[in-house]
DNA sequence: TCTGGGGTCCTAGGACCC
DNA sequence: TCTGGGGTCCTAGGACCC
């Protein structure tokens, strides 16, 4: 089973609005330069889509009312929908804020029929939380996704065994979740444009087109989808930790950008501490103002996890850079993770200064982002991370002490 | 009044080692 | 009068997902 949330971002604004029901709303970013994140029901008929810049949305649809994200809301309401699932079975998936998959296939006979197991949790969702959903039921996680996107808003789709060829025939490959933009032109140029075609080319030649995927784009022009749903508890472990930010302008001076990075080192090494990692590769990414992106990495000697060892990794990355344009996005991030089971430093001044990090940590976890915070960070702009928590997972990341 | 932010996985080339 | 082969690690970029 997959289930999807309909317009989740919208839907929960116009839930905790009354003011917003019915009307067409979009969901955006909280900074200036930012796009549109969701569009409500009734602002998709005017062409408003995720993605858009909000000039071309508000061209399309002139009443539209822009929301600005409360993303603490949407992760509080996102863990109370992933506890319903819980109910239903254990196998709980969470693909994304709004998304996950749930195996039933134990919880069939207790719950009678998939088919009840979905109303039951279509019908708490919305007695529960105002929201509704569209849920697909099918032999995998594939076909179940694609059921799921087949009847919005709060649609039930069925996928059985014996309709998939059917199903699949005349479906276009790009419907399929793992078939991007790319994949479905370089597809096309071979001739391919249907999941039937897809399933019936040579395996050979796509292995030799797109290598170690070939054959797995084949299977999945055949519906096949080995995979297994997989718990939080049964998911790998988290391999990198990072945050970006398009800044306000785009930015030339290095000793602003300087301040910009230890913002960002400063939210990396919080969330690293937070995992109990530590991390020997040290990414830095520049967009410049004409969108051209590009990153330089390097290994540190230890695996480090304090906000200052991230910062200054990353100036001495910026420091080889020449700049040839002014900065629109600056990015850090931090990769080779090792899980620290063990939390004792080697040496004394590691010691303090772990301490001092576990304390402004605390602080900053009761009172907000940046209540305490390095003095030159004072001086940075627009200051504050509007990222997604994973709180939204179950039991959040593995081998975590947190929640 | 141009274009967000969090990730994972794969590729390809080069350095380096035996 | 010519320069192997296998493997790992590192780096940078790109495709894809939400």
């Amino acid at each position: 089973m997959h289930i999807d949330m309909n317009a989740f971002f919208a839907a929960v604004e116009q839930q905790s609005n009354p003011a917003l029901r019915g009307k067409p709303v979009a969901v955006v970013g909280n900074q200036k330069r930012t796009i549109i994140l969701t569009a409500s029901y009734e602002a998709r008929p005017c062409g408003v889509k995720t993605g858009m810049t909000l000039y071309e949305a508000r061209q399309k649809c002139p009443q539209l009312q822009l929301v600005p994200a409360n993303n603490r809301l949407y992760t509080y309401v996102s863990s109370q929908i992933m506890r319903i699932f819980q109910d239903y079975t254990p196998l709980v998936e969470v693909f994304s804020v709004d998304e996950a998959f749930l195996d039933i296939s134990g919880s069939l006979r207790y719950f009678g029929s998939s088919e009840r197991i979905a109303n039951l949790i279509k019908s708490r969702i919305r007695t529960r939380l105002g929201l509704t959903c569209s849920i697909g039921i099918a032999p995998n996680k594939l076909l179940a996704k694609l059921a799921s996107d087949m009847r919005k808003p709060d649609g039930l789709t069925f996928v059985q065994l014996e309709t998939v060829a059917d199903l699949l025939e005349d479906l276009p490959i790009g419907e399929l979740c793992g078939i991007g933009r790319k994949t479905t032109r370089k597809l096309n140029s071979l001739g391919i444009y249907t999941c039937g075609e897809l399933g019936r080319f040579p395996v050979t030649k796509l292995k030799a087109q797109f290598g170690i995927i070939g054959p797995r784009l084949s299977l999945m022009g055949q519906g096949i989808d080995p995979s297994p749903v997989l718990s939080p508890e049964q998911e790998p472990e988290v391999k990198t930790v990072g945050h970006s930010m398009t800044l306000q302008q785009d930015v030339s001076a290095r000793e602003d950008i300087a301040r910009f990075l230890l913002q960002l080192a400063e939210m990396v090494g919080r969330r690293a501490r937070r995992y109990a990692v530590s991390g020997r590769t040290v990414t830095l990414t520049l967009r410049y103002a004409d969108f051209s992106t590009f990153s330089r990495q390097q290994i540190q000697s230890t695996a480090i996890f304090c906000s200052e060892d991230i910062y200054r990794a990353a100036v001495k990355i910026f420091d080889s850079v020449f700049l040839l344009q002014p900065v629109r996005l600056l990015g850090v991030r931090l990769s080779s993770l090792l899980y620290r089971d063990c939390q004792l430093p080697l040496f004394e001044p590691d010691l303090r200064r772990e301490r001092l990090s576990a304390s402004l940590d605390q602080i900053n976890d009761r009172h907000g982002e940046f209540t305490v915070m390095s003095g030159s960070l004072l001086e940075v702009k627009g200051k504050g991370s509007h990222v997604i928590s994973p709180a939204w997972r179950p039991r959040g990341i593995r081998n975590v002490g947190v929640q």
